[in-house]
DNA sequence: GCAAAAGTGTTACTTTTACACCCATGC
DNA sequence: GCATGGGTGTAAAAGTAACACTTTTGC
Protein backbone atom coordinates (compact mmCIF):
# COMPACT_ATOMS: atom_id res chain seq x y z
CA UNK A 1 0.00 0.00 0.00
CA UNK A 2 0.99 3.39 -0.80
CA UNK A 3 0.38 6.12 1.97
CA UNK A 4 -0.68 9.10 -0.33
CA UNK A 5 -3.97 6.77 -1.61
CA UNK A 6 -5.37 6.87 2.18
CA UNK A 7 -7.24 10.57 2.36
CA UNK A 8 -6.36 12.88 5.47
CA UNK A 9 -9.91 14.00 5.58
CA UNK A 10 -13.08 12.09 6.74
CA UNK A 11 -14.64 10.69 3.70
CA UNK A 12 -17.78 12.17 1.55
CA UNK A 13 -20.71 12.31 4.66
CA UNK A 14 -22.53 9.49 2.84
CA UNK A 15 -23.27 6.49 5.54
CA UNK A 16 -21.89 3.60 5.17
CA UNK A 17 -25.38 0.75 5.48
CA UNK A 18 -24.36 -1.38 8.39
CA UNK A 19 -26.54 -3.21 10.51
CA UNK A 20 -25.62 -3.27 14.58
CA UNK A 21 -26.64 -6.28 16.51
CA UNK A 22 -26.64 -6.09 20.22
CA UNK A 23 -25.92 -9.55 21.86
CA UNK A 24 -25.80 -9.99 25.77
CA UNK A 25 -23.95 -12.96 27.36
CA UNK A 26 -25.84 -14.22 30.10
CA UNK A 27 -24.34 -15.81 32.77
CA UNK A 28 -26.67 -17.44 36.16
CA UNK A 29 -25.73 -20.35 38.56
CA UNK A 30 -27.72 -23.46 37.97
CA UNK A 31 -27.17 -26.71 40.02
CA UNK A 32 -23.76 -25.54 41.10
CA UNK A 33 -23.29 -25.18 36.99
CA UNK A 34 -22.50 -22.16 35.59
CA UNK A 35 -24.95 -21.34 32.63
CA UNK A 36 -25.20 -19.12 29.85
CA UNK A 37 -28.61 -17.81 28.53
CA UNK A 38 -29.43 -19.22 24.74
CA UNK A 39 -32.30 -18.82 22.99
CA UNK A 40 -33.47 -20.71 19.60
CA UNK A 41 -34.01 -19.24 16.54
CA UNK A 42 -37.07 -19.82 14.77
CA UNK A 43 -36.21 -17.57 11.50
CA UNK A 44 -33.62 -16.80 9.02
CA UNK A 45 -30.55 -17.50 8.82
CA UNK A 46 -30.02 -20.30 11.39
CA UNK A 47 -33.30 -21.15 11.85
CA UNK A 48 -33.44 -23.87 14.02
CA UNK A 49 -29.95 -23.37 15.99
CA UNK A 50 -29.12 -21.49 19.24
CA UNK A 51 -27.91 -17.88 19.53
CA UNK A 52 -27.17 -15.31 21.99
CA UNK A 53 -30.50 -13.37 22.99
CA UNK A 54 -29.48 -10.55 20.87
CA UNK A 55 -31.28 -7.59 19.04
CA UNK A 56 -30.79 -5.58 16.07
CA UNK A 57 -30.02 -2.00 16.61
CA UNK A 58 -32.32 0.46 15.04
CA UNK A 59 -31.79 4.30 13.94
CA UNK A 60 -31.08 6.66 16.72
CA UNK A 61 -31.87 4.43 19.60
CA UNK A 62 -28.89 4.26 21.64
CA UNK A 63 -26.79 0.51 21.64
CA UNK A 64 -26.98 -0.13 25.23
CA UNK A 65 -31.07 1.18 25.07
CA UNK A 66 -31.49 -1.45 22.61
CA UNK A 67 -30.06 -3.99 24.78
CA UNK A 68 -31.88 -2.80 27.97
CA UNK A 69 -35.20 -3.30 26.09
CA UNK A 70 -34.50 -6.78 25.16
CA UNK A 71 -33.34 -7.56 28.85
CA UNK A 72 -36.89 -6.01 30.05
CA UNK A 73 -38.62 -8.21 27.49
CA UNK A 74 -37.27 -11.57 29.04
CA UNK A 75 -37.96 -9.98 32.78
CA UNK A 76 -33.88 -9.12 33.71
CA UNK A 77 -34.68 -5.13 32.94
CA UNK A 78 -32.63 -4.46 36.04
CA UNK A 79 -29.65 -6.84 36.07
CA UNK A 80 -25.73 -6.19 36.30
CA UNK A 81 -24.17 -5.63 32.51
CA UNK A 82 -21.09 -4.39 30.93
CA UNK A 83 -19.88 -3.99 27.53
CA UNK A 84 -17.58 -6.79 26.51
CA UNK A 85 -16.51 -6.21 23.04
CA UNK A 86 -17.25 -5.09 19.17
CA UNK A 87 -17.15 -7.74 16.89
CA UNK A 88 -17.11 -7.07 13.23
CA UNK A 89 -16.17 -9.68 10.33
CA UNK A 90 -16.98 -7.78 7.09
CA UNK A 91 -18.02 -10.77 4.03
CA UNK A 92 -15.12 -10.09 1.19
CA UNK A 93 -16.10 -9.29 -2.06
CA UNK A 94 -13.25 -10.42 -5.30
CA UNK A 95 -14.44 -8.64 -8.40
CA UNK A 96 -18.30 -8.59 -7.07
CA UNK A 97 -18.70 -11.94 -6.04
CA UNK A 98 -18.50 -13.20 -2.23
CA UNK A 99 -14.68 -14.49 -2.07
CA UNK A 100 -15.13 -14.74 1.80
CA UNK A 101 -17.99 -15.20 4.06
CA UNK A 102 -18.35 -12.89 7.32
CA UNK A 103 -19.81 -13.42 10.49
CA UNK A 104 -23.34 -13.14 9.37
CA UNK A 105 -24.92 -14.38 6.41
CA UNK A 106 -26.84 -11.47 5.76
CA UNK A 107 -24.07 -8.91 5.02
CA UNK A 108 -22.26 -6.64 7.19
CA UNK A 109 -23.43 -7.11 10.97
CA UNK A 110 -21.36 -5.61 13.55
CA UNK A 111 -22.42 -7.06 17.24
CA UNK A 112 -22.03 -4.99 20.15
CA UNK A 113 -21.15 -7.86 22.53
CA UNK A 114 -22.17 -7.05 26.37
CA UNK A 115 -22.10 -9.54 29.16
CA UNK A 116 -24.30 -9.28 32.36
CA UNK A 117 -25.00 -11.73 35.75
CA UNK A 118 -28.21 -13.02 36.55
CA UNK A 119 -28.96 -13.83 40.61
CA UNK A 120 -29.25 -17.46 40.72
CA UNK A 121 -32.94 -18.94 40.65
CA UNK A 122 -34.31 -15.58 39.14
CA UNK A 123 -37.07 -16.80 36.73
CA UNK A 124 -37.78 -15.15 33.25
CA UNK A 125 -40.13 -13.39 32.08
CA UNK A 126 -43.38 -15.19 31.00
CA UNK A 127 -42.91 -14.45 27.28
CA UNK A 128 -39.74 -16.44 26.72
CA UNK A 129 -40.95 -19.96 27.60
CA UNK A 130 -39.41 -22.40 25.14
CA UNK A 131 -37.85 -19.75 23.14
CA UNK A 132 -35.19 -18.67 25.58
CA UNK A 133 -32.98 -21.81 27.83
CA UNK A 134 -30.74 -21.87 30.24
CA UNK A 135 -27.52 -23.70 29.45
CA UNK A 136 -24.58 -24.89 30.98
CA UNK A 137 -21.33 -23.94 30.02
CA UNK A 138 -19.85 -27.08 29.41
CA UNK A 139 -22.65 -28.11 27.65
CA UNK A 140 -22.94 -25.71 24.71
CA UNK A 141 -24.55 -26.96 21.45
CA UNK A 142 -23.22 -25.64 18.34
CA UNK A 143 -23.87 -21.52 17.88
CA UNK A 144 -25.14 -19.30 15.39
CA UNK A 145 -22.63 -16.89 13.93
CA UNK A 146 -19.88 -16.36 15.93
CA UNK A 147 -21.68 -16.60 18.95
CA UNK A 148 -19.36 -19.54 20.47
CA UNK A 149 -16.26 -16.88 20.44
CA UNK A 150 -18.65 -14.11 22.19
CA UNK A 151 -19.31 -16.64 24.61
CA UNK A 152 -15.94 -18.09 25.16
CA UNK A 153 -14.59 -14.37 25.35
CA UNK A 154 -17.57 -13.11 27.73
CA UNK A 155 -16.06 -16.07 30.44
CA UNK A 156 -12.67 -15.22 29.98
CA UNK A 157 -13.67 -11.95 30.92
CA UNK A 158 -15.89 -13.25 33.49
CA UNK A 159 -12.72 -15.11 35.38
CA UNK A 160 -10.93 -11.80 35.42
CA UNK A 161 -13.43 -9.55 36.42
CA UNK A 162 -14.21 -11.74 39.62
CA UNK A 163 -10.93 -11.56 40.74
CA UNK A 164 -10.78 -7.71 40.86
CA UNK A 165 -14.16 -6.62 41.57
CA UNK A 166 -17.24 -7.12 43.24
CA UNK A 167 -19.04 -8.61 40.12
CA UNK A 168 -19.37 -11.65 41.72
CA UNK A 169 -22.46 -10.65 44.16
CA UNK A 170 -24.60 -10.37 41.28
CA UNK A 171 -24.84 -13.77 40.75
CA UNK A 172 -26.52 -14.15 44.18
CA UNK A 173 -29.87 -13.14 45.32
CA UNK A 174 -30.36 -9.97 47.43
CA UNK A 175 -29.45 -12.83 50.50
CA UNK A 176 -26.72 -15.62 50.54
CA UNK A 177 -24.83 -17.34 52.72
CA UNK A 178 -21.07 -17.33 52.58
CA UNK A 179 -20.74 -21.24 51.09
CA UNK A 180 -23.36 -19.80 48.40
CA UNK A 181 -20.94 -16.75 48.11
CA UNK A 182 -18.31 -19.18 47.85
CA UNK A 183 -19.57 -21.51 45.48
CA UNK A 184 -20.28 -18.57 43.16
CA UNK A 185 -16.40 -17.97 43.06
CA UNK A 186 -15.74 -21.61 42.94
CA UNK A 187 -18.11 -21.94 39.60
CA UNK A 188 -16.96 -18.90 37.73
CA UNK A 189 -13.34 -19.75 38.36
CA UNK A 190 -13.30 -23.41 37.73
CA UNK A 191 -11.58 -24.45 40.80
CA UNK A 192 -11.90 -25.25 44.43
CA UNK A 193 -11.50 -22.87 47.45
CA UNK A 194 -9.94 -23.14 50.74
CA UNK A 195 -13.55 -22.61 53.55
CA UNK A 196 -11.71 -21.00 56.30
CA UNK A 197 -9.55 -18.98 53.96
CA UNK A 198 -12.27 -17.48 51.63
CA UNK A 199 -14.49 -16.58 54.77
CA UNK A 200 -11.57 -14.80 56.75
CA UNK A 201 -10.61 -13.26 53.62
CA UNK A 202 -14.36 -12.15 52.62
CA UNK A 203 -15.65 -11.03 56.29
CA UNK A 204 -12.27 -8.90 56.91
CA UNK A 205 -12.85 -7.05 54.18
CA UNK A 206 -16.06 -6.13 55.24
CA UNK A 207 -17.88 -6.69 51.51
CA UNK A 208 -20.66 -8.30 53.39
CA UNK A 209 -22.54 -7.62 56.09
CA UNK A 210 -24.40 -10.24 58.49
CA UNK A 211 -28.29 -9.44 58.05
CA UNK A 212 -28.72 -11.67 61.45
CA UNK A 213 -31.93 -14.13 59.77
CA UNK A 214 -30.92 -17.48 59.01
CA UNK A 215 -31.56 -20.17 56.71
CA UNK A 216 -34.60 -21.90 57.82
CA UNK A 217 -35.93 -23.97 54.99
CA UNK A 218 -33.53 -26.12 54.81
CA UNK A 219 -32.85 -29.64 56.54
CA UNK A 220 -29.97 -29.11 57.92
CA UNK A 221 -28.01 -26.76 60.46
CA UNK A 222 -29.06 -22.89 59.54
CA UNK A 223 -26.56 -20.82 57.74
CA UNK A 224 -26.25 -17.37 58.79
CA UNK A 225 -27.63 -14.60 55.86
CA UNK A 226 -25.43 -11.87 54.32
CA UNK A 227 -25.93 -9.17 52.23
CA UNK A 228 -23.12 -6.79 49.74
CA UNK A 229 -22.22 -4.04 51.15
CA UNK A 230 -21.85 -2.32 48.19
CA UNK A 231 -18.43 -2.09 48.02
CA UNK A 232 -15.22 -3.00 46.02
CA UNK A 233 -13.89 -6.30 46.85
CA UNK A 234 -11.03 -7.78 45.20
CA UNK A 235 -10.46 -11.85 44.88
CA UNK A 236 -6.80 -11.69 44.33
CA UNK B 1 -43.03 0.97 28.10
CA UNK B 2 -45.25 -2.39 27.62
CA UNK B 3 -43.45 -5.30 26.51
CA UNK B 4 -45.37 -6.48 23.95
CA UNK B 5 -44.62 -4.03 21.78
CA UNK B 6 -40.72 -5.46 21.01
CA UNK B 7 -40.71 -7.33 18.07
CA UNK B 8 -39.63 -10.77 18.84
CA UNK B 9 -38.03 -10.96 15.57
CA UNK B 10 -35.05 -9.01 14.25
CA UNK B 11 -36.92 -6.26 12.47
CA UNK B 12 -36.78 -6.08 8.86
CA UNK B 13 -33.76 -6.25 6.90
CA UNK B 14 -33.03 -2.47 6.28
CA UNK B 15 -30.16 -1.40 7.38
CA UNK B 16 -29.59 1.46 9.51
CA UNK B 17 -27.57 4.32 8.61
CA UNK B 18 -24.81 4.48 11.02
CA UNK B 19 -21.30 6.01 10.42
CA UNK B 20 -18.54 3.90 12.19
CA UNK B 21 -15.54 6.02 13.21
CA UNK B 22 -12.31 3.95 14.26
CA UNK B 23 -10.40 6.04 17.42
CA UNK B 24 -7.27 5.22 18.56
CA UNK B 25 -5.91 6.37 21.52
CA UNK B 26 -1.87 6.48 20.55
CA UNK B 27 0.65 6.73 23.97
CA UNK B 28 4.02 7.07 24.37
CA UNK B 29 6.57 8.72 26.31
CA UNK B 30 8.68 11.75 26.01
CA UNK B 31 10.85 13.58 27.84
CA UNK B 32 9.74 11.50 31.50
CA UNK B 33 5.97 12.06 30.63
CA UNK B 34 3.12 10.03 29.36
CA UNK B 35 1.58 11.45 26.16
CA UNK B 36 -1.06 10.99 23.48
CA UNK B 37 -1.35 11.02 19.96
CA UNK B 38 -3.51 14.54 18.99
CA UNK B 39 -4.76 15.48 15.73
CA UNK B 40 -5.54 19.31 14.82
CA UNK B 41 -8.83 19.21 12.54
CA UNK B 42 -8.38 21.53 9.88
CA UNK B 43 -12.09 20.80 8.80
CA UNK B 44 -15.43 20.78 10.30
CA UNK B 45 -17.15 20.34 12.60
CA UNK B 46 -14.64 21.08 15.41
CA UNK B 47 -12.01 22.78 12.64
CA UNK B 48 -9.34 23.89 14.83
CA UNK B 49 -9.87 21.79 17.35
CA UNK B 50 -7.41 18.51 18.74
CA UNK B 51 -9.03 15.39 18.46
CA UNK B 52 -8.20 11.87 17.84
CA UNK B 53 -6.08 11.04 15.26
CA UNK B 54 -8.85 8.39 13.68
CA UNK B 55 -10.80 8.03 10.62
CA UNK B 56 -14.26 6.67 9.11
CA UNK B 57 -15.10 3.22 8.67
CA UNK B 58 -15.87 2.52 4.72
CA UNK B 59 -18.36 -0.23 3.67
CA UNK B 60 -16.87 -3.75 3.95
CA UNK B 61 -13.54 -2.79 5.72
CA UNK B 62 -12.90 -4.35 9.02
CA UNK B 63 -12.91 -2.64 11.86
CA UNK B 64 -9.66 -3.22 12.47
CA UNK B 65 -8.09 -2.70 9.52
CA UNK B 66 -9.51 0.84 8.87
CA UNK B 67 -7.66 1.51 11.98
CA UNK B 68 -4.04 0.04 10.41
CA UNK B 69 -4.96 1.74 7.32
CA UNK B 70 -4.68 4.81 9.43
CA UNK B 71 -1.44 3.95 11.97
CA UNK B 72 0.09 2.85 8.22
CA UNK B 73 -0.57 6.50 6.89
CA UNK B 74 1.09 8.22 10.43
CA UNK B 75 3.92 5.88 9.79
CA UNK B 76 2.99 3.84 13.18
CA UNK B 77 1.59 0.46 11.17
CA UNK B 78 3.57 -2.34 13.07
CA UNK B 79 2.69 -1.19 16.87
CA UNK B 80 0.91 -2.88 19.47
CA UNK B 81 -3.24 -1.95 19.86
CA UNK B 82 -5.94 -3.59 21.22
CA UNK B 83 -9.55 -2.51 21.53
CA UNK B 84 -10.94 -0.11 23.94
CA UNK B 85 -14.72 0.14 23.99
CA UNK B 86 -17.67 1.10 21.44
CA UNK B 87 -18.71 4.91 22.28
CA UNK B 88 -22.41 5.58 21.06
CA UNK B 89 -24.35 8.58 22.18
CA UNK B 90 -27.43 9.01 18.99
CA UNK B 91 -28.74 12.50 19.07
CA UNK B 92 -32.41 12.78 20.50
CA UNK B 93 -35.04 14.10 18.54
CA UNK B 94 -38.72 14.95 19.93
CA UNK B 95 -41.19 15.74 17.15
CA UNK B 96 -38.25 15.46 14.29
CA UNK B 97 -36.42 18.62 16.44
CA UNK B 98 -33.31 17.89 18.20
CA UNK B 99 -33.78 17.26 21.65
CA UNK B 100 -30.36 16.86 23.00
CA UNK B 101 -27.15 16.85 21.06
CA UNK B 102 -25.68 13.35 20.81
CA UNK B 103 -21.62 12.31 20.88
CA UNK B 104 -21.37 14.10 17.30
CA UNK B 105 -22.74 16.87 15.39
CA UNK B 106 -23.33 15.29 12.41
CA UNK B 107 -25.35 12.87 13.77
CA UNK B 108 -25.34 9.13 14.67
CA UNK B 109 -21.81 8.04 14.60
CA UNK B 110 -20.14 5.56 16.65
CA UNK B 111 -16.93 5.58 17.86
CA UNK B 112 -14.90 2.17 18.42
CA UNK B 113 -11.83 3.30 20.34
CA UNK B 114 -8.56 1.40 20.61
CA UNK B 115 -5.49 2.06 22.63
CA UNK B 116 -1.99 1.41 21.65
CA UNK B 117 1.36 2.19 22.45
CA UNK B 118 4.47 3.33 20.51
CA UNK B 119 7.94 3.06 21.41
CA UNK B 120 9.63 6.08 23.14
CA UNK B 121 11.69 8.25 20.28
CA UNK B 122 9.63 6.37 17.77
CA UNK B 123 9.30 9.08 14.90
CA UNK B 124 6.00 9.23 12.93
CA UNK B 125 6.14 9.50 9.15
CA UNK B 126 6.61 12.57 7.23
CA UNK B 127 2.49 12.95 6.05
CA UNK B 128 2.12 14.35 9.34
CA UNK B 129 4.16 17.44 10.39
CA UNK B 130 2.30 20.11 11.83
CA UNK B 131 -1.01 17.90 11.89
CA UNK B 132 -0.11 15.31 14.53
CA UNK B 133 1.17 16.17 17.92
CA UNK B 134 2.38 14.46 21.23
CA UNK B 135 0.79 16.16 23.71
CA UNK B 136 1.20 15.24 27.44
CA UNK B 137 -1.53 14.21 29.44
CA UNK B 138 -1.50 16.56 32.12
CA UNK B 139 -1.82 19.22 29.46
CA UNK B 140 -4.82 18.40 27.32
CA UNK B 141 -6.71 20.90 25.21
CA UNK B 142 -10.53 20.58 25.32
CA UNK B 143 -11.14 17.76 23.06
CA UNK B 144 -13.64 17.86 20.05
CA UNK B 145 -16.54 14.98 20.31
CA UNK B 146 -16.66 13.13 23.63
CA UNK B 147 -12.90 12.41 22.93
CA UNK B 148 -11.37 13.56 26.59
CA UNK B 149 -13.75 10.70 28.35
CA UNK B 150 -12.00 8.15 25.24
CA UNK B 151 -8.33 9.16 26.66
CA UNK B 152 -9.18 9.16 30.24
CA UNK B 153 -11.10 5.65 29.71
CA UNK B 154 -7.98 4.40 27.68
CA UNK B 155 -5.83 5.89 30.75
CA UNK B 156 -7.44 3.71 32.96
CA UNK B 157 -7.24 0.68 30.93
CA UNK B 158 -3.84 1.07 30.61
CA UNK B 159 -3.02 1.56 34.39
CA UNK B 160 -4.96 -1.45 34.71
CA UNK B 161 -3.07 -3.42 32.17
CA UNK B 162 0.10 -2.75 33.02
CA UNK B 163 -0.34 -4.45 36.18
CA UNK B 164 -1.16 -7.92 34.85
CA UNK B 165 0.38 -8.00 31.68
CA UNK B 166 3.59 -7.06 29.64
CA UNK B 167 2.03 -4.01 27.41
CA UNK B 168 4.47 -2.09 29.45
CA UNK B 169 7.25 -3.53 26.85
CA UNK B 170 5.70 -1.80 24.25
CA UNK B 171 6.45 1.55 25.17
CA UNK B 172 10.01 0.68 24.94
CA UNK B 173 12.56 0.63 22.28
CA UNK B 174 13.60 -3.37 21.56
CA UNK B 175 16.78 -3.02 23.94
CA UNK B 176 16.16 -0.61 26.83
CA UNK B 177 17.52 -0.40 30.49
CA UNK B 178 15.97 -1.50 33.59
CA UNK B 179 15.81 1.92 34.56
CA UNK B 180 13.92 2.68 31.74
CA UNK B 181 11.79 0.11 31.98
CA UNK B 182 11.36 1.28 35.61
CA UNK B 183 10.28 4.70 34.51
CA UNK B 184 8.06 3.40 32.10
CA UNK B 185 6.26 1.55 34.93
CA UNK B 186 6.38 4.86 36.90
CA UNK B 187 4.67 7.16 34.41
CA UNK B 188 2.05 5.06 33.61
CA UNK B 189 1.23 4.62 37.09
CA UNK B 190 1.96 7.49 38.37
CA UNK B 191 3.50 6.73 41.26
CA UNK B 192 7.62 6.10 42.17
CA UNK B 193 8.88 2.90 42.35
CA UNK B 194 11.80 1.34 44.60
CA UNK B 195 14.32 0.67 42.44
CA UNK B 196 15.91 -2.45 44.11
CA UNK B 197 12.42 -4.01 44.43
CA UNK B 198 12.06 -3.28 40.73
CA UNK B 199 14.62 -4.51 39.30
CA UNK B 200 14.61 -7.77 41.71
CA UNK B 201 11.01 -8.78 40.71
CA UNK B 202 11.54 -7.70 36.67
CA UNK B 203 14.77 -10.00 36.63
CA UNK B 204 13.70 -12.90 38.66
CA UNK B 205 10.58 -13.20 36.35
CA UNK B 206 12.50 -13.98 33.07
CA UNK B 207 10.77 -11.05 31.39
CA UNK B 208 13.73 -9.68 29.86
CA UNK B 209 17.13 -10.91 28.41
CA UNK B 210 20.32 -9.92 29.10
CA UNK B 211 21.73 -8.37 25.56
CA UNK B 212 25.31 -7.89 26.57
CA UNK B 213 25.63 -4.95 25.68
CA UNK B 214 25.79 -1.40 27.28
CA UNK B 215 24.27 2.30 26.51
CA UNK B 216 27.49 4.23 25.62
CA UNK B 217 26.09 7.56 23.84
CA UNK B 218 25.14 8.69 27.06
CA UNK B 219 27.62 10.66 29.60
CA UNK B 220 27.53 8.48 32.44
CA UNK B 221 28.08 5.15 33.98
CA UNK B 222 26.87 2.98 30.85
CA UNK B 223 24.05 0.83 31.42
CA UNK B 224 22.73 -2.46 30.79
CA UNK B 225 20.75 -3.18 28.03
CA UNK B 226 18.00 -5.67 27.74
CA UNK B 227 15.27 -6.95 25.43
CA UNK B 228 11.93 -8.03 26.04
CA UNK B 229 11.80 -11.94 26.27
CA UNK B 230 8.25 -12.35 24.96
CA UNK B 231 6.74 -13.48 28.16
CA UNK B 232 3.93 -12.69 30.21
CA UNK B 233 4.74 -9.94 33.53
CA UNK B 234 2.36 -9.58 36.38
CA UNK B 235 3.65 -6.58 37.91
CA UNK B 236 1.01 -7.29 40.54
C1' DG C 1 37.98 14.78 42.07
C1' DC C 2 33.27 15.38 41.56
C1' DA C 3 28.74 14.94 39.57
C1' DA C 4 25.43 11.66 37.99
C1' DA C 5 23.20 7.57 37.17
C1' DA C 6 24.12 2.26 37.67
C1' DG C 7 24.09 -1.34 40.43
C1' DT C 8 23.59 -4.27 44.73
C1' DG C 9 21.17 -7.40 50.07
C1' DT C 10 19.02 -7.73 54.24
C1' DT C 11 15.29 -7.37 57.45
C1' DA C 12 10.56 -6.63 59.00
C1' DC C 13 6.05 -7.09 57.78
C1' DT C 14 2.01 -8.71 55.35
C1' DT C 15 -0.35 -12.02 52.82
C1' DT C 16 -1.24 -16.53 51.48
C1' DT C 17 -1.56 -21.28 52.04
C1' DA C 18 -2.35 -25.68 54.22
C1' DC C 19 -4.84 -28.20 57.29
C1' DA C 20 -9.01 -30.98 61.01
C1' DC C 21 -12.39 -30.85 64.19
C1' DC C 22 -16.78 -29.51 66.73
C1' DC C 23 -21.68 -27.62 66.07
C1' DA C 24 -26.57 -27.28 65.12
C1' DT C 25 -30.22 -29.05 63.04
C1' DG C 26 -33.71 -32.60 60.53
C1' DC C 27 -34.81 -36.95 60.19
C1' DG D 1 -28.13 -41.02 67.21
C1' DC D 2 -26.53 -40.11 62.85
C1' DA D 3 -26.05 -37.75 58.60
C1' DT D 4 -25.31 -33.27 56.65
C1' DG D 5 -23.57 -28.99 55.79
C1' DG D 6 -22.17 -24.74 59.11
C1' DG D 7 -18.73 -22.84 61.47
C1' DT D 8 -13.93 -21.99 63.57
C1' DG D 9 -7.79 -21.01 64.42
C1' DT D 10 -2.96 -21.69 63.91
C1' DA D 11 1.52 -22.24 61.93
C1' DA D 12 4.67 -22.30 57.96
C1' DA D 13 5.80 -20.20 53.65
C1' DA D 14 5.85 -16.82 50.30
C1' DG D 15 5.71 -12.33 48.85
C1' DT D 16 6.05 -7.43 49.55
C1' DA D 17 7.99 -3.21 51.38
C1' DA D 18 11.45 -0.36 53.38
C1' DC D 19 15.92 1.12 53.38
C1' DA D 20 21.72 3.30 51.94
C1' DC D 21 25.87 2.74 50.08
C1' DT D 22 29.49 1.51 46.41
C1' DT D 23 30.66 1.60 41.37
C1' DT D 24 31.62 3.42 36.93
C1' DT D 25 31.97 6.67 33.80
C1' DG D 26 32.47 11.84 31.57
C1' DC D 27 33.97 16.06 32.36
Amino acid sequence: MTLSTVPRRDPEISPVLVRLSVDPVLFTLVNDRLHVLLRRRSWEPFAGWWALPGAINSANQQLKDTMLAELQRIGLGDIWVDQLKTFDRPPQYVDGTLAKPGRDPRGRVISVAYFGLVPAHRKLGPACDGELHWTPLDELPELAFDHLEIVQYALWRLRNKILYSSVAFQLLPPEFTLTGLQKAYELVLGENLDKRNFRRKVLDSGVVIETGSHTQNGTRRPARLYRFADRDFEFR
